[in-house]
DNA sequence: TATATTTATGTTATAATATAACATTACATT
DNA sequence: AATGTAATGTTATATTATAACATAAATATA
């Protein structure tokens, strides 16, 4: 089995233990994201599905998917770059307070890290010093990654 | 001579100094961000304009106007909400080597605080550790404002 | 001052992202 | 099977952003 599906069946397990379920297009859309090496748009990943599954689906229908697969944490949105990426840590058992992800302005190949307990509390505190309330912790770094940046210098 | 027209008039001098005109459509667009307490969209700058200023202007020439602006470091975009607010930084003689937005996702006020060089290193190695370069630093953070957060509970 | 050149702005059209409103289908429960 | 709920589909449209080309204004140079 490859690490797709496994990552896959977890999510499954995952979805069935708290009772929510798991249809085909939820799966498939997940999965063109576990697959995908850079963050996809909804659009984008219409016409991947009609590729890869044969079968077309309506935006409306991704969004909805990915707004289900976003709560339930097997799904990230890049706000700055309005796009999708499969949650890097889906198979770990570690704690994630808040991502930080960094995103090739290029490509858009992500790398999503952790945010320590330690570093999250205090931006969490600065925060609420400056009298706001962190709402949906998730750093996005506007970046160029390696080879990218190799290939314009 | 109240706060905005202060700021205005030094914008207008940088600009001078730097050899870039500051037409009546940047000064009145920079002017409308002044004077908002929220982050605007171009559209809504596109009506405010015309309610300000009793003329219309097209919206690309309000995007224009704004890629004009952020080149010159007097307005920011909020990558995560597509909209745009003033420099707070702009009558002040500190260094910001990079800024932390706080965004109230009800009302959309924005607070602009300042990276310290030291944190602004922390943060570029760690990146660099992890095969990027940071390229347009920003962080922009999804919050709710004490006023909202207070009418909410 | 007239002409050329560059820069700014305008017009029209359209791309890309996202959601609203309502209809239908699939599934679960009794 | 009848009913209710959740998921998906259809159609239309809102919102953000830019492309391509035209015109106007400012600046430079002869």
């Amino acid at each position: 089995m490859n690490a797709v599906d496994k990552i896959v069946e977890i999510a499954e397990r995952e979805c069935k233990a708290q009772g929510v379920p798991t249809t085909t297009k939820r799966v498939n859309v997940f999965s063109l994201l576990l697959l995908s090496k850079k963050a996809e748009s909804a659009y984008e990943l219409v016409e991947s599905y009609q590729q890869v599954f044969d079968e077309p689906v309506p935006v409306i229908t991704v969004y909805r998917v990915l707004e289900f697969l976003q709560n339930n944490g097997l799904v990230h949105k890049l706000e700055t770059a309005n796009k999708f990426v499969a949650c890097s840590h889906i198979d770990c058992k570690q704690e994630h307070p808040a991502s930080q992800f960094l995103i090739c302005n290029t490509c858009l190949q992500v790398k999503e890290l952790s945010i320590s307990k330690r570093k999250f509390d205090e931006l969490k505190q600065a925060i609420e010093q400056a009298g706001f309330h962190l709402d949906r912790p998730q750093l996005e770094m506007n970046c160029i990654c390696n080879v990218c940046y190799a290939e314009a210098h």
